[in-house]
DNA sequence: AGTCCCTGCGCG
DNA sequence: AAAGCGCGCAGGGACT
C-alpha cells in the first residue's frame, strides 16, 4: 500500500468551532500543500482513504477532517501512540513526553519550532513563506521516524497490539465527535436537590460537633469549621476527644460517635455536587448540545484509555446521575459490558483447573470460593459469604494483604480478625495453586526484568526499583498489569471491530468505560445494533481468550444503565 | 494568579 | 491506614 506522509494546520483545537486551513501531504518525493477547497476535498478523500496514512497523533486531524469533509482514512501509523507502545507505556499521560518535537528530536536529531506564537499564526487568512517552510518540516520529518519506530516496533515484537492500537483511532475519532447527549433539566433539577440535602447534612454535621462541646464558634454561634478541610477537621475531631489517623470513609465507618455518619452523608453529597452535578453541564459544547470528553488511547502504563475534561470513566453508579444519559430524540441507549472479564483472564493466563472447569460450566466464582474457604456445599454458601469471597476474588489476586481484606469487608458490613484475614487467604492460594504460581512468577519476572508483557504481547515497562519499597510496588503491578492491560487490548479489539460494523445508521459511540461501550442508536436500529455489539466484543476478547468463554451483557434502554 | 502536593473519592 | 492495581478531579494549603 501506497504511504502519505500526513499533517495539518488549523484555527484551533476544537473541530465543531475551529477550521482547517492547510493540508500538508508528502509522497512520491514531493511536500505537496493542499488549501481545503471543494475542488481539493474529492482528490484528498480519494487519496487518503486508500493509502497508510502516517502522521502524528492522528486522532486530532482525524476529528477535523470526518466532522468536515466526510473524510475517515483507516490504514493508518500514528508516530505518537508508536511511540508511547515503544516506551513500553512510560510515555502514557506524560505531557510533553511524545510530542512531535520530542519524537523529531529523538529520531532525527531535527529541531522542529512550534512556539505558541507559531501556532497563533496559522489563524491568519494567508500563510507567510515561513509558516508555509514550518509546515512542510512537520511532514519531511516523518518519513525518518516512521522507519525507524517500525524497526523498534518489529524488534520489540509490537507489530499485532500496534495494529490493534492502530485500529481503534477511527473509533476513538467516531467517539469523541459523537459526544455524549445529557439531560440538562435533569441535571439541574437534581443539581437544586442535591444542594438542599448538602445544606442539611452540614448543618447536621455543625450541631453533632456543638452538642459534643465544641466550642470555637462563629457569629451565628455555629461551630467555625471548614469541613472541607481534612486537616482542620480532624483538629476540630480531636477538639471534642476523638483522635483519629484519618478523615477517610473507612475511618468515619468505624467510629462510634455519630459525627461519622453524618460526615460521610455530608461528603457524599460535597462530591456528587461539586465533582458532577455543577461541572458538567459547563462541558456541553454549544455546538451540539453534548459533552465531548477526551478520550486520550494509550493514557495509562498498561495501556487503558483515560478520560478528562469532565473524566466520563468516573460517574457515579448512582441511578439518579446514569439517568441524565438518555437518547436525544427518542433514540435509545446500548449498555454493553464484559461479564468479569478480569477474573476470566486471571482463568487464561493461570490455567487454574478449578476457574477453567468454574466458567466452562457458567457457574459463580464467587461461590465457589466462598465454598472452598468457608468448607461448604455450593448451595449452602450464605450471601455474607459470597461477599466476602468477591471481596477476595477481586483483591487478593493483585496481592491484598489480610489487613486490607479485613478493612474492606468491614466497609461492607462484615467484621473478621486479623487471624481470620490472613486463614482466607491461604485457603485461596491451597485451593487455588495456579493462581498464586501464575501471579508469583508474574510479580517476580516484572521485578527481575524491569518489564513485563500480556498475552497480547503488549510491553509495560518500569523503572528499575531502588528499594525495597519500589521493589514490593513492582511486584504488585506486575501481578495486575498483564491483565489490567489485557483487558484494554480486547476493548480496543471491539472497538475497531464494532467501528467497522456500526459507524453507519446514525448509531453514536458515546462512552467507553475500560471493560463497557455505550451507544446512543435509533430505536428502529437498537435490537439488530445490539446482537451485533455482543456478536463482536466477544469476537475480540476470543482472540485472546481461548480457555473460558467470554460474555458481553447487552442491554437496551431510554438510559445508560448500571 | 499559577503551580505543586496532599487528602479524599468517583469509576473499572 | 491497611502490601490490591489503574486513572482524573476537587478543595485546601503552601509556595512563588
Amino acid at each position: 500500500m501506497k504511504t502519505i506522509y500526513f499533517d495539518s494546520e488549523t484555527t484551533g483545537l476544537e473541530p465543531f468551532s475551529d477550521r482547517i486551513t492547510l493540508i500538508q501531504t508528502y509522497y512520491d518525493g514531493k511536500i505537496r500543500f493542499n488549501k481545503p477547497k471543494p475542488e481539493n476535498i474529492t482528490r484528498l478523500k480519494n487519496l487518503l482513504e486508500t493509502t497508510l496514512v502516517v502522521g502524528h497523533n492522528l486522532k486530532f486531524d482525524l476529528k477535523f477532517l470526518k466532522h468536515h469533509f466526510n473524510i475517515e482514512p483507516t490504514h493508518l501509523f500514528d508516530t505518537y501512540i508508536a511511540e508511547v507502545l515503544i516506551s513500553g507505556g512510560q510515555k502514557a499521560g506524560q505531557k510533553g513526553a511524545s510530542t512531535l518535537e520530542t519524537v523529531a528530536w529523538d529520531y532525527a536529531g531535527i529541531k522542529l519550532k512550534k512556539d505558541q506564537d507559531m501556532r497563533q499564526s496559522f489563524k491568519g487568512r494567508e500563510l507567510t513563506q515561513e509558516q508555509i517552510e514550518y509546515a512542510a518540516m512537520d511532514v519531511a520529518v516523518l518519513p525518518e521516524i516512521h522507519a525507524k519506530q517500525q524497526i523498534q516496533l518489529k524488534k520489540l515484537c509490537l507489530e499485532k497490539v500496534f495494529a490493534t492500537e492502530m485500529s481503534c483511532i477511527p473509533a476513538t475519532v467516531w467517539l469523541e465527535l459523537s459526544g455524549t447527549p445529557i439531560d440538562l433539566d435533569g441535571a439541574q433539577k437534581l443539581e437544586k436537590e442535591t444542594r438542599g440535602k448538602l445544606e442539611l447534612s452540614r448543618l447536621n454535621v455543625l450541631t453533632i460537633l456543638k452538642q459534643s462541646g465544641y466550642r470555637n464558634l462563629d457569629l451565628e454561634g455555629m461551630p467555625a469549621v471548614n469541613l472541607n478541610s481534612p486537616a482542620k477537621l480532624l483538629k476540630a475531631l480531636k477538639d471534642i476527644g476523638l483522635e483519629l489517623a484519618s478523615t477517610n470513609v473507612s475511618t468515619l465507618s468505624a467510629m462510634k460517635h455519630p459525627a461519622g455518619k453524618a460526615l460521610k452523608e455530608y461528603r457524599k453529597h460535597q462530591k456528587l455536587l461539586n465533582t458532577f452535578l455543577e461541572k458538567l453541564p459547563k462541558h456541553i459544547n454549544p455546538a451540539t448540545g453534548r459533552i465531548h470528553a477526551n478520550f486520550n488511547q494509550y493514557g495509562t502504563l498498561p495501556g487503558r484509555f483515560s478520560c478528562s475534561r469532565p473524566n466520563l470513566q468516573q460517574l457515579p453508579k448512582d441511578k439518579n446521575i446514569r439517568a441524565l444519559f438518555k437518547g436525544n430524540n427518542g433514540s435509545k441507549i446500548i449498555t454493553a459490558d464484559y461479564s468479569q472479564i478480569e477474573l476470566r483472564i486471571l482463568a487464561e493466563v493461570s490455567k487454574e483447573p478449578k476457574f477453567l472447569e468454574l466458567f466452562n460450566s457458567g457457574g459463580d466464582l464467587h461461590k465457589l470460593t466462598a465454598s472452598l474457604i468457608f468448607n461448604k456445599q455450593l448451595d449452602h454458601v450464605s450471601k455474607e459469604e459470597r461477599n466476602i469471597a468477591k471481596t477476595i476474588n477481586f483483591g487478593i489476586s493483585y496481592g491484598m494483604g489480610g489487613g486490607r481484606l479485613q478493612a474492606n469487608l468491614k466497609d461492607n458490613g462484615i467484621e473478621i480478625s486479623p487471624d481470620e484475614a490472613r486463614k482466607y487467604i491461604d485457603t485461596f492460594f491451597k485451593n487455588y495453586p495456579k493462581v498464586k504460581e501464575y501471579l508469583d512468577n508474574a510479580g517476580q519476572s516484572a521485578v527481575r526484568n524491569s518489564q513485563i508483557r500480556n498475552i497480547a504481547g503488549r510491553l509495560i515497562k518500569y523503572r528499575p526499583a531502588t528499594n525495597e519499597s519500589e521493589r514490593a510496588d513492582i511486584l504488585r503491578e506486575g501481578k495486575n498489569n498483564p491483565i489490567q492491560s489485557l483487558n484494554a487490548d480486547i476493548l480496543k479489539g471491539a472497538m475497531g471491530r464494532l467501528y467497522h460494523r456500526l459507524k453507519t445508521h446514525e448509531i453514536r459511540l458515546i462512552n467507553i468505560v475500560h471493560d463497557e461501550l455505550v451507544f446512543e442508536v435509533p430505536g428502529e436500529h437498537a435490537e439488530t445494533a445490539s446482537l451485533i455489539v455482543k456478536e463482536e466484543m466477544e469476537a475480540a476478547g476470543r482472540e485472546y481468550l481461548k480457555s473460558v468463554p467470554v460474555i458481553a451483557e447487552v442491554k437496551v434502554g431510554d438510559v445508560w444503565q448500571k
